[in-house]
DNA sequence: TCAGTAATGATCATAAGTAATCAAAATATT
DNA sequence: AATATTTTGATTACTTATGATCATTACTGA
């Protein structure tokens, strides 16, 4: 068996099984363990997996810290102001006892601390905004079936015929990779999958977009800016974006910085 | 086992409860006192969790889980060492790949900690399950979908046509309010219907119940003698009992206390 | 306070895993 | 085809992990 094909077989093995001896991978692949061990060894230094006493185990998952405080990774401590700003406006549209559906992503994530202190009924796709919300909110809480996905945060069946369908809302809440003229735009292929599921049951879209989201551009189309009820935005936001939404008729919200708000709120 | 296995199962062990004595982790893990300590102490070193005299403690910070989500701590220290044995023999019968259900419950619950080591596929309506297992282990987690009972925690959906219809496994694991010659007995209504759906989409149904159970009845009669293929118990069991599973022809599997698994292993 | 018990750390024999070396085999280069 | 280069597997000596034993130390409850 050529070094190529041990590689495969070991990177294979590995993910199967929390840790895999050496003895495992010499049956497995025919070669002798100082071979094993060398193959480990290059492996580990191209940081395809970790090397440990006895033979080897898959490289960490991204390992999503879901408990309340830390929700997904280090990624996302940039633009946290716009992005609780934007959240908060979000939940501000809504009354006690409505029944929305979040769409999970980092921003949407945000809207959890608002949620805290109300009492919706909340229908989500995503593992950590139910978590948060059933510790310390008292929101009634719904949750989409299916795989669990770790990198994403997010619960996704293949089926069609889910819970889903059976949940209708209002609203609907999502953020998304960038907004163009062609519409909103994601980057994965399985948020995709989700989203449109889910937009097909609520009446009012709701997109939670910083400001930078605008001149972002991905592959992946997932919905016409038609479809849009209301954007939510920081204040940064460039009268270029602002005359695109207004072109397709969607309602702009924007979402003003600590600063302003207690001004406005003063005037009210 | 493995030492990363050990780890995982550690921690595991140590995310459920306040703190994990060592001999606990020493029938969790079938190592020596020695090597838990030793174990215990390189974690420790590695902050993932603290070290204390006569065993070890998370290290996340006084985490005031004050909430409806937390559900088994304080009510369920009572027979946690037979029902730690009896799932652990419930995990054994499975093979890392397998596709399995588990029922929410106090006694499935403690089935996170050996399948923290594990790789399986796992299907559950328990959202602490899917929580812990989807943070302490690499299997690959499902979910059903609906809304999530505080109480019961428990993910329901009253409606028929969810993703668990679209999992068929090889086992399903599950706990009872008691066994009698009528069948497994439940005593919330809720949760009959959970399982009862959950009930058909596996091949083999595994009941986990500790020997009291046998003496419990309750109102509700969740399915007959005939449809449990195994029923996992402790070495308290009544000959009575053991008669009457035989004459339904369920198999019964005695979950030993660990003075008796030593010799049993020192035998084999 | 003082036994009595439980937990711990140190030590050591054994087992398990590893690194280093080198010669044979496979592969590439001329 | 002949030679150089790389890959492999076996042997060796070496390192680390484990579990048992036992003396020491920390808790426990009269």
């Amino acid at each position: 068996m050529h070094e190529r094909e041990r590689h495969r077989v070991i990177l294979s093995a590995v993910q199967d099984r929390p840790v895999v001896g050496v003895v495992d991978l010499c049956s497995l692949t025919g070669a002798s363990e100082a071979t094993i061990r060398r193959d480990i060894a290059t492996l580990d230094s191209q940081e395809k997996l970790r090397r440990v006493r006895g033979g080897a185990e898959a490289i960490s998952p991204p390992q999503f810290v879901g408990l309340a405080g830390r929700p997904f990774i280090v990624n996302e401590t940039i633009r946290i102001k716009e992005k609780q700003a934007i959240a908060r406006k979000a939940v501000d549209l809504c009354a006690d006892g409505d029944p929305i559906i979040i769409n999970g992503g980092t921003t949407t994530f945000q809207m959890v601390h608002p949620l805290a202190s109300r009492r919706l009924q909340v229908f989500t796709n995503s593992f950590p905004i139910a978590e948060h919300l059933l510790k310390n909110s008292k929101n009634t809480m719904m949750l989409s079936g299916g795989t669990i996905y770790r990198e994403q945060n997010i619960i996704l069946s293949p089926f069609d015929n889910d819970v889903t369908r059976n949940f209708y809302a209002k609203r609907m809440f999502m953020g998304a990779q960038g907004v163009g003229p062609l519409g909103l735009m994601e980057a994965d292929p399985l948020l995709i999958q989700a989203e449109q599921k889910l937009i097909g049951q609520a009446e009012e879209l709701i997109v939670l977009v910083d400001s930078s989201k605008f001149e972002n551009r991905s592959s992946l189309v997932l919905c016409p800016l038609a479809r849009i009820t209301s954007v939510i935005t920081d204040e940064k936001v460039s009268d270029k974006a602002a005359s695109m939404l207004e072109a397709a008729d969607v309602n702009l919200i924007i979402a003003q910085s600590r600063a302003d708000q207690i001004e406005e709120e003063a005037a009210s």
